[in-house]
DNA sequence: TATCAGATTGGAATCGTTATTGTAAAGACC
DNA sequence: GGTCTTTACAATAACGATTCCAATCTGATA
């Protein structure tokens, strides 16, 4: 409860349910999962408090917005350095706590001032292998 | 003219206007840029003309979908091994023409038979700095 | 507890994308 | 060439995800 105040943004019934949702969730959920879940617990819960809830975790740095997923789009509450792979069959999403040094040549960058990066593997999960 | 045919897709003037104004092209267009453009010339072009052909080259292998920009896709007829860089503030994408060696140890893998990787850096551009 | 900035709601609007449908072109066969 | 069958096309309508908006409500602070 505490670590919630820290997060900086008004404490609601229905922003704790969705911070309740999201905690230590690996599932990568979108919008609309997210929604279905505290929806039983908030009949009256709306798309607009879910989308307003994200953006606001989001500006304060406490999730993850995915664009792995080209349909929708993907939040992660882990905020750890971690990079992702992707089933190719069942879309199915992993982390990859690996760091991996990369860096861009000065002459590759051009110009740009590099803040970050993403790696997105690929390939076939052990299921559907 | 026979590098088009080589693509073993039928070919219709608003076709050849959709590859034309992909052809070397470096802005990886949005299906709505791409729309813009040729519709000065073929006025009646349809969006759904634009998604076809996109659907249709991609699944040829001649172009490759970007999920980089989550409000919509982009496409890159640039097929050769790149990797990306987006610029957090304009949202233009360049290209990054260097092989990074990375792979995932066999334990991180957790059984996915990896079959690729894309890497996406982000920073600001020399315009925004 | 009174106040008010910020949050919620629900519906409608918007935007990107996809499915449907009528039509035209391309083959196949005679 | 003429008919039948099949395929591809473009336009329209439909769809799903997301955003916007106005009215109402509420949590946090004084």
């Amino acid at each position: 409860m505490e670590r919630y105040r820290r997060l900086n943004i008004k404490l609601t019934p229905q922003r704790l349910a969705i911070l309740k949702h999201l905690e230590g969730n690996k599932a990568h959920p979108s919008a609309d999962e997210i929604y279905k879940s505290v929806k039983k617990k908030y009949p009256t819960m709306s798309f607009a408090t879910i989308y307003n809830t994200l953006e606001a975790l989001k500006e304060k740095g406490n999730i993850r917005e995915l664009k792995i997923d080209p349909a929708k789009k993907r939040y992660d509450p882990d905020m750890s350095p971690h990079h992702h792979i992707i089933c190719t069959k069942c879309s199915s999403i992993f982390d990859v706590y690996k760091d991996f040094d990369i860096r861009l040549p000065e002459e590759t960058a051009g110009g740009f001032k590099v803040s970050g990066k993403n790696i997105e593997f690929f390939g076939t999960c052990r299921k559907c292998k």
